[in-house]
DNA sequence: TTGACGCAGTACCGTACGGTACGGTACATC
DNA sequence: GATGTACCGTACCGTACGGTACTGCGTCAA
């Protein structure tokens, strides 16, 4: 299922310039050669940082500078469009559609947490949301904001509904949902995500993303679970 | 009890140019000016990101950009100064002397999460961490890994200790005390650090980090508790 | 064929910033 | 009082980069 972005995308910031960014909101808008170009910045992005020139983007899209201002107005909607854009692409495991037992309830719960540590432990995502806290220091664009609803946000609407389902169906106990995601969140992610960004090299492989992703599950069921 | 940075440095990156840095390493080895001129900075950081100029820094110091250059060889040498002086200043808990108990081994993980939080949620630990986490990915400067070492590696190696010897003490049952400390970690930190990272400014106050530190203690030793 | 248009390529402009140089002042040492 | 040292303040330099303007080329429509 694709995450759509248009309704957390919030209020266009105040008086948006007319030149701003026409395509910036979803894939869907985007035409086929502006996608091309946001691919060749988020290659840059996982080569340098954020730290590349709009000269560098043009040369290594092959298109003018003038067309990227023309298209997204300024450097900032350019980034923006480019994490809005892989944000589009960005899918989760779906939920099981029959009723809930105590198995296909662990099989989903694995599968998010494995999707999970796949997305986050990924250059791209790395790379991303390096830019996005940067960028949320200096307060000047909104990727921070972005990549929080599409990130833990996204992560915690998709899951509650599971969490609650497992409740309705006696398979899960607990009070308070959104305390329940907290420990889903952090047994599952722990400290690996702040290591990555802080420059630590120690991606795991699908083989260890499976064993994190089970034991975290299996704690998970073991403070939660009924029965 | 100071966390001395020494021991971690690692061997100084390959052929230190000349004026790299004299007092780069801790504060013993600061006058007194450079320390203030060091929480200046700290200051500027919190206020600005890392997006400040060296002009910057001179103003609000009242120094000499000649004299920033001097004591800290570049702008590099100067953050990294920075980030190292705030490390020597983080204080942790004291671990229990006497015999473990299991009330006096959940004042300790309860302290140490609480102490931990506080660190994470205060604004000088956020904006370092974004200082750090951007820097990490340009791989220009070693920000990274210094607050990755006085970071979650200086919590593993604090806490591991302790659960250590409560598993001595036959008070916490764990076949991996890595795997122990990182369900600690996670039950305690959860999402809170990289939503503060990514913008989101929902610090919590003491009371809530007391809360917050109470629960994922008592989920930890539902998880890891003997008896 | 002509003209409008979209875009690549590039030259150009203003500015901000890292880093250096220099003049001036306070203080210490002999 | 002369000499040296440490430092502040500021002017200065080179460069890199964001953003704009202009030129030329291919395409398509009339």
């Amino acid at each position: 299922m694709t995450l759509t972005l248009a309704p957390d995308t919030a209020p266009r910031q105040t008086a948006a310039p007319a030149h701003a960014a026409p395509g910036a909101s979803v894939g869907e808008e985007l035409s086929e050669r502006q996608r091309e170009v946001l691919d060749a910045v988020l290659k840059l992005m996982v080569a340098e940082g954020d730290g590349f020139s709009v000269a560098a983007v043009a040369r290594a899209a092959s298109c003018s500078k003038e067309t990227l201002y023309k298209w997204f107005g300024d450097r900032d909607g350019l980034l923006t469009a480019t994490v809005r854009w892989q944000a589009s692409k960005v899918r989760m495991p779906k939920l099981p559609e029959d009723r809930l037992t105590g198995e296909s309830l662990e099989a989903a719960l694995t599968g998010f947490a494995a999707s999970w540590l796949t997305v986050i432990t990924g250059d791209l995502s790395i790379a991303l949301n390096r830019a996005a806290v940067s960028h949320a220091g200096s307060g000047k664009s909104r990727l921070g904001e972005i990549v929080l609803t599409n990130g833990p946000f996204a992560m915690k609407r998709r899951i509650e509904p599971l969490l609650e389902a497992g409740r309705a169906a006696g398979l899960l106990d607990f009070a308070d949902v959104t305390d329940a995601f907290r420990s889903f969140f952090g047994l599952v992610v722990a400290d690996t995500q702040i290591r990555l960004l802080l420059g630590e090299d120690s991606h795991p492989d699908q083989a260890e993303i499976g064993n994190l992703s089970a034991q975290a599950v299996t704690k998970f069921l073991r403070l939660y679970g009924r029965g």
